[in-house]
Formats: structure tokens, sequence, C-alpha cells
DNA sequence: CCAACGTCCTGCGTGC
DNA sequence: TGCACGCAGGACGTTG
């Protein structure tokens, strides 16, 4: 599942390779991925940029479009130079000069929305976790007044835009904090920890080209080599790595949760 | 304002 | 071996 490192790590890949290019085509294999616009108004026009907000990518273009895709569950973007056909879960190809651009998307739950420029609703999401933006005084007025469970609102992408599933449990993990902690009673000493620790894990994975976890694949058709590291996720009745009490696994809000009861409070 | 739940979607693991 | 079922969960809309 695409979270901020798996974002960020295409939006690495892809940058140099189309960048002063010109989308030559754009061919769509299943009509309703394209959540918004026309791809016609994208044709022609030459990407002048990547910009990543969250597990959104921003395809800027010198015409009055840009191209946003957001990939949800199990969304990736493929780069090939071969005139060879993709597979069945290529749902749309944009053709650039010099390589094509598939995206690829077995649940079909993430889509291409094409607007006009300034158009995407941004503004809706939260802070960028590595940025400036994102301090205790931030944090600490999100959370106040929120009964839901810390790991809940780590998902809330109205207060942090880019953590996802996998990453909400490994942050936890990684600053003692119990997933359950109504996120209101959270101390400020807590929240400090939570920062440095949202940084610390997102900025790791990024460094190892994020994780690939069932769906995830890279550009290349390489995978990411964060999994190695999970201390928690996926490892229910694993022990602890510090302190060898097994991990639990509880649902909240419908997803997983993985903690160490022992070392999260 | 806040919280909880249904919806979308397909592959895969589980149990019989 | 085959089949039915439920799970995986990100974001958004609806309901309370």
């Amino acid at each position: 599942m695409p979270e901020l490192p798996e974002v960020e790590t295409l939006r690495l890949f892809l940058k140099p390779r189309v960048t002063g290019k010109r989308i030559q085509n754009v061919i769509v294999r299943l009509a309703r991925i394209i959540r918004s616009g026309g791809v016609d108004s994208v044709i022609g026009s030459k990407i002048t940029g990547i910009v990543r907000r969250g597990k959104h990518l921003k395809f800027e273009t010198d015409s009055e479009s840009e191209m946003f895709i957001h990939l949800r569950m199990s969304g990736t973007l493929l780069w090939s130079q071969s005139d060879e056909e993709p597979d069945k879960y290529v749902r749309a190809s944009v053709l650039y000069e010099n390589g094509v651009m598939h995206y690829r998307d077995i649940r079909t739950l993430g889509g291409i929305w094409i607007v006009n420029k300034g158009d995407f609703p941004f503004h809706r999401l939260g802070v960028e976790p590595l940025s400036f933006e994102l301090t205790v005084e931030y944090l600490a007025r999100m959370l106040a007044k929120r009964s839901i469970p810390i790991k809940v609102a780590l998902l809330d992408q109205k207060i942090i835009a880019g953590i996802g599933n996998i990453y909400a449990s490994e942050i936890l993990f990684d600053c003692g904090i119990n997933p359950r902690k109504p996120a209101k009673n959270l101390t400020e000493k807590e929240i400090e920890r939570l920062i440095a620790s949202t940084r610390k894990v997102l900025t790791a994975a990024i460094q190892s080209s994020g994780t690939t976890f069932r769906d995830f694949r890279l550009s290349n058709g390489k995978n990411g080599d964060f999994a190695r590291f999970l201390k928690v996720y996926d490892r229910r009745d694993k022990p602890c790595v510090l302190c060898g009490a097994p991990i639990v696994r509880l649902v909240q809000a419908k997803r997983s949760s993985y903690l160490c009861p022992a070392c999260q409070k």
C-alpha cells in the first residue's frame, strides 16, 4: 500500500526521466480510472516538474492542465521503454518521447485526476510530515479534543498528510506510544517523540526506496527494501525486537494495528 | 464540530 | 481439488 515513502520513491525515479519531456499520448484502458477531466488537455504538453503532496503526485505541465495521481491501495507507476503490451492491470499508459509510464492498479481504487492548474483541493490535506510545518504546537492543536486513538489520528490525512497503515504502526512503536491511547491524552513530551519518530521512520523508508508489501512495486520493477526493517507491522506473535514479548495485532477503525504491549504505553 | 460506518475494488488465504 | 467467504485498507460520503 503506497504511503509517503513509496510515492516519494516513485517521484525521485520518474522526475529526471519525464521532466522536460512531452506527453505524446495517453492510452486509457479503463475509463473510470480517469476521475476528472479529460486526457486530451494534457496530450502535447511538456512536463515541467513532479511534486508530491501527501500520497498524491502532481505532474506539472506547460499547459493549463495538470495531472494528479493517487495510488490508493494497489497502484504503482511502471516505467517502460519497450513497446511490449503491458499486463491486464495496467489501467492507463502515458506515452512520453523517451518512454512509457504505465499506471498499474489491481484493485482500481486509485486514479488519475486532470484539473485546471491550481484546482486540486490540496487545502484539505494536513501538513507535510517532513516539513517544518509539523510542530508540537500544530499537532497538539490538531489532537486536542480528539477522542479517537492516536493510531487512527495518524491515518487522518487532514492532520498529517502521507502516513498510512504500515508506517502508523511503525512510528508508534518507535516512540513507544500505545496505538490505543486517545489522541487528546498525549503529553507534550509524547507529541515531541511522535514527531521525531515520524521523521525518522519516513526518512529511513525513503532511503530504502520504500516498503514492498503485497501489490507495491517500484517503477523499475524492483522491490523497495524497507520491509526487512519493519519491527511490528504484520509481525503478530513474533518477538518484539526490543524485549522479546510477542507482537499483538488489533483492529482499529477496521484496520490492523500492531504493537508491543510491553514497550508501548 | 466529531465519530463511526459503508462503499469502492480484486486477489488471495482460509476452512470445509 | 474446488468453492464460498472474508480480509487487505485509503479516502470520501453519509449518518448520528
